[in-house]
DNA sequence: CCGCGGGGAACTGTATACAGAACCGCCAGG
DNA sequence: CCTGGCGGTTCTGTATACAGTTCCCCGCGG
């Protein structure tokens, strides 16, 4: 694997699962001797990050670019059209039985998500496995290239808002509505199934913890 | 301004006027000789071509990006639900008054239309002008990120059919009805009316040349 | 005549050296 | 005490040197 490759992903996770806080200055020498990279595959791997929107020019360098529960609106206001042209293009174009299948599983989901820590990784991986085959489905290069920032994002802010098992049986319920809107051919009744997903997905985003009201504004000294 | 950006701005507009085809081999010392910087910068630039999908890596180096009128379907059926989400937000967001103004100079825009050829620099400038309101008035960020390729790629197919004066007046009604609905904030119609027009634009795009990749042939069998 | 292997050339990937520019802090002046 | 200019420092932007790899071409053998 390349050099730049191995920048790009440590430092795409280092900023996705916020190890790297919104505004931290990418400096091209400390970072490329923290990678063990020299400065021009880091380059490489910083203008990647610029034209994927997670880092942005400011002065001189790029920093990790600002994020916040604030910007999950804006971004649910791209993804709600994108999502829904892309299930439309599924339901005519894919193969009914594997969605079926999937709708299946989704069904059966509530073991694991009620499972130990364990279940909901695979919970998660299993709805990863509808979004790729919906991907494939849709079977557009361009949907892909625009949904790719939009998803990215997402993850980012995500990490700020921890799921329940309640808000997550819910997912796999509406989940399972999607894939059998798909396996039945229904591009009417898929993109009605995601409006409401995404619907719920946004209002679980955007209802604050008890407790815990600003997640992510908390400023932390480091000591 | 910087080498990279020079790289950048040259290449980019090579390969969406043509000037490089689809398929050819974007070598670094070669490019780097040619456009008189230096292989850094150059590589910088290749790297953000791939980013936005105009450049694919191809074995050893990237070559530019295939592309055709087989694409154009794909490119609407993405284009179709951003434009329509762009035109809500902004019928709900933008100042009417600005828009009000944009109509009257698309009512008015058949006489650029008719001019010798500069006038329809000017009609292409005053499209690209409501189009960056709307972009302004949907205030987005995350929209925008994702309109941008898709419209390069358009800029990039858009070459390949020739507007007509017939053509261009349509599109000047089609784009006055647009601002007016916006200027009314009625985003149902400015959406419905969206729709109208780029289904015009895809019927245009797609109808005058089946077989015929050389856009110097006159095509008027139809009088 | 065709296939295969080796050598060479050229290209990419990486590292590093150098120059220009921007930021920070200091000092002097009001 | 505040402000403005100035110098030092450090960073980015660029160029170039070097190494590894891959591709191509030529020659040799079947």
């Amino acid at each position: 694997m390349r050099a730049s490759d191995r920048a790009y992903s440590l430092l795409r996770s280092d900023i996705v699962e916020w190890r790297l806080a919104p505004g931290d200055l990418l400096a091209e020498v400390e970072q490329s001797a923290r990678l063990g990279v020299s400065r021009t595959p880091l380059r490489e791997a910083l203008s990647r990050l610029v034209a994927e929107g997670l880092a942005a020019p400011a002065g001189r360098g790029v920093v990790v670019s600002a994020i916040s529960l604030a910007a999950v609106t804006d971004l649910f206001e791209v993804r709600l059209p994108l999502e829904c042209a892309a299930v439309r293009l599924a339901a005519h174009r894919g193969d009914p039985a594997l969605f079926t299948a999937l709708a299946e599983e989704f069904a059966a989901a509530g073991r694991l998500i009620e499972d130990d820590d364990g279940g909901q990784d695979a919970y998660y991986a299993l709805v990863a496995r509808l979004d790729r085959e919906i991907d494939d489905a849709a079977r557009n290069p361009y949907l892909l290239q625009a949904q790719k920032p939009i998803r990215t994002h997402l993850a980012r802010v995500r990490r700020l808002a921890r799921d329940n098992p309640r808000r997550l049986l819910a997912s796999a319920r509406e989940h399972e509505q999607i894939a059998l809107a798909l396996g039945a051919g229904n591009a009417e009744l898929a993109e009605a199934s995601m409006r409401v997903h995404l619907h719920n997905s946004l209002q679980h985003l955007r209802s604050p913890l008890p407790g815990d009201p600003d997640p992510h504004h908390r400023e932390e000294h480091h000591g």
